[in-house]
DNA sequence: ATATTACTTTAAAAAGC
DNA sequence: GCTTTAAAAAGTAATAT
């Protein structure tokens, strides 16, 4: 009904090896490389391309940020167990890899009076002394929404792309509904 | 304004005194205070005589309360010596820090202090008792004045608007513009001059977004300007606690977007 | 006085305190 | 709840030029 645009702006995923790693050797071997122990017990590791980082642990378990597609993220998991494997070869190379988290920004085309849309709309906080955005926290799908005074508007939450879209649009139809738009 | 909140902090203390409300003093089971053994023996070991249980049971469940309700009232008289405290250093008046203990006490009444320090919870209920009774202090003022970090206070402050149903709209720099302009020696005038200037700012929704006290810092300079009560806007900034590049932008866009002429 | 850089908010996973 | 990662939105803050 009401296309909207919407741009992914960041991907979080998740991912198990089958095996236990080593993380001090990992740190070792490889370059971009940020491990303390004390102060996280994961391993941070930056993959030039795909630009995103990842996070290792010692259970097997990796979680991968940045990515702006589905496809980067999942390449970046797979660039990045491959260089596992040149350290320990016995990484299996069958893995399951699932999306948690899109970050998709967007715009309604239209300036919002958050003050207005605070008062009328169901579930918002706002509280511009703290954050200029009103965040709107949505059932259907449920994502989470941060609307600004510029009508642009950031969606988090969605395990999916199409939910990410649909959220945005959601909301602007119930913005619709509610004049506030 | 130091001798008048010590004497208003001494008054409290005084009154509390009074009405004998335990605030530090830890409460053992010393003095009058009798254990009732939790097996069914006297004080001596010995059973208690089975036509004699039914009352044994009676009395452990009185001291049962007894000792709880004591705990909740020394919370209570804690809670209200932090409010007071806090209340008395941010020169608010009884009203809101009685709308406060209201706050606070639903929150008893409701069980929302579990996992949460008392001193998070007298601070939120502050926060939200200044808002509701229009003098409001920011975030940052009400974590000065507790020994809360303005993140728990926020963050307690959301959780008790939502679990107790308090529903406050965002702060209006209106309700800033009274404590600011009397801060700085600023007529009356002035003031309604920069209630004008807000009214219209948010009609043309330039307040979306803004911080309520930056809004409310570039109306009062604007206006002091335009009625010849000149402040500079070190002066406005720090009495309304942003900086002057925030009082500039505000200023710019106030001035540009509505229709007053360039009066710097 | 303006230009950077940095922090505020949102979501989510990981292992452990 | 915290720790760590990434990224957008727009405002504000601190520091650099």
């Amino acid at each position: 009904m009401t296309d909207v645009d919407i741009k992914i702006e960041n991907i979080v995923a998740s991912a198990s090896i089958g095996k236990d790693i080593v993380l001090t050797d990992v740190a070792e071997a490889l370059e971009g490389v940020d491990f303390n122990r004390e102060q996280f017990p994961g391993l941070v590791f930056k993959l030039q391309d795909p630009k995103t980082a990842a996070l290792i642990f010692s259970s097997g378990k990796l979680v991968c940020t940045g990515a702006k597609s589905i496809d980067d993220s999942k390449l970046a998991i797979k660039k990045t167990v491959d260089l596992m494997r040149t350290i320990d070869t016995e990484i299996p190379h069958e893995f399951d890899i699932k999306i948690q988290n899109i970050v998709a920004s967007a715009n309604l085309q239209s300036t919002l009076n958050l003050e207005a849309v605070a008062l009328e709309l169901e579930n918002t906080e706002y509280e511009p002394e703290q954050f200029p955005g009103l965040v709107y926290r949505l059932s259907d799908p449920k994502v989470v929404l941060l609307l600004f005074g510029s009508g642009k508007v950031v969606c988090t939450g969605a395990k999916t792309k199409k939910d990410a879209k649909l959220g945005v649009e959601n909301a602007k139809a119930r913005l619709g509904e509610l004049d506030l738009i | 304004m130091g001798p008048e909140w010590r004497a208003f902090d001494h008054e409290q203390r005084d009154k509390r005194t009074r009405v004998g409300a335990p605030i530090t003093y830890t409460i053992h089971d010393k003095g009058l205070s009798t254990m009732i053994d939790w097996r069914n023996k006297d004080i001596y070991g010995r059973d208690i005589p089975a036509r004699n249980r039914a009352q044994w049971y009676r009395l452990r469940k009185w001291q049962r309360k007894i000792r709880i309700s004591g705990a909740t009232e020394r919370n209570l008289a804690f809670a209200l010596s932090e409010l007071d405290r806090d209340s008395s250093r941010l020169g608010l008046p009884r009203s809101v820090r009685e709308a406060a203990s209201v706050v606070y006490r639903s929150a008893v009444e409701n069980k929302l202090i579990r996992g949460r320090s008392i001193e998070g919870v007298v601070a939120a209920s502050l926060y939200a008792a200044c808002r509701r009774c229009k003098v409001p202090r920011t975030l940052d003022e009400i974590a000065e004045v507790s020994r809360v970090s303005k993140k728990e206070v926020g963050r307690t402050y959301r959780f008790l608007t939502r679990e107790l149903n308090i529903k406050l709209p965002p702060t209006s720099p209106v309700d800033y513009v009274p404590r600011f302009a009397s801060e700085l020696g600023l007529s009356g005038e002035v003031q309604s001059r920069s209630i004008e200037i807000i009214e219209k700012a948010m009609e043309k929704g330039l307040t979306s977004g803004r911080g309520p006290t930056g809004v409310a810092a570039a109306a009062l300079y604007i206006a002091s300007v335009l009625l010849g009560e000149r402040k500079t806007q070190r002066d406005v900034a720090d009495v309304a606690g942003v900086t002057e590049v925030t009082i500039r932008n505000r200023y710019k866009e106030l001035t540009e977007q509505l229709e007053m002429g360039v009066t710097l």
